[in-house]
DNA sequence: CCGAATCCTTTTTGATACTG
DNA sequence: CAGTATCAAAAAGGATTCGG
């Protein structure tokens, strides 16, 4: 019965999986951003907006809904006049946040080899 | 002199830039797999458009390209009759999918607290 | 202050057909 | 076999405006 396929049917669909997994929660523009702020303790909305160069209000506020949606943050309304929201990292989030380090450690300690590989393959396209 | 902004701008200006750098390098939607499947020894082409369920040549193709680019993947031509291509993952490809694992790790480990709390999220909001 | 609602542009991905 | 070329669709992101 032409045995057994040796293909690692399991290092991907696995492990490939949850990784994507992951990305659906940290890999949007500002996902990771958003949490690392967040991270240092309650922050609000607008704080958030002067802290994360170049984000929209816009795509705060989607940010925002996502990761809380999934638990990784929690949003806090006082209600006062003008309102006040502060937005918390979880556990999870940290967690989460603390995941990703070894992935910023290898883009830090190898974008040069990268950024070479790049200017080989460009120029060798010439 | 109202002292020192005790805001962490390093621990995002510098490590989230990281992270979204390693993203533009397995944060496309095949890049993970492509390079789990070549990390196994020399696969080709073929090979790979099986071993993925679901990619289509094009995406394939563009994959490859980007990777190779950067220097993740080296592409060997076999002069043959019909045309052989083998691509192998390199050692810097190694490494950044083993910087995944963590996040994979992470995503194995909570997906269930996630789903809970989308649940939880999504009927609070009926 | 915190956000929702609209509209628009850019980026990514996919389906399909063709080639050395 | 290993791609390329085109076209279309979808998703993500951004600019702007309005409201409680």
């Amino acid at each position: 019965m032409h045995a057994g396929s040796r293909l690692p049917d399991d290092v991907e669909p696995d492990t490939c999986a949850a990784f994507r997994d992951a990305l659906d929660r940290v890999g949007s523009k500002w996902g990771i951003a958003v949490i690392a702020a967040a991270g240092e303790g309650p922050i609000r909305f607008g704080e958030l907006h002067r802290t994360i160069p170049g984000i929209s209000r816009r795509m705060l506020t989607l940010t925002l809904r996502t990761l809380e949606r999934d638990g990784l943050l929690t949003r806090t309304v006082h209600p006062t006049v003008p309102p006040q929201v502060e937005y918390t990292a979880t556990d999870l989030a940290r967690d989460l946040f603390a995941s990703t380090r070894a992935l910023s450690a290898w883009a830090e300690n190898n974008h040069e080899k990268i950024a070479a590989a790049r200017a080989a393959y460009d120029d060798a396209a010439t």
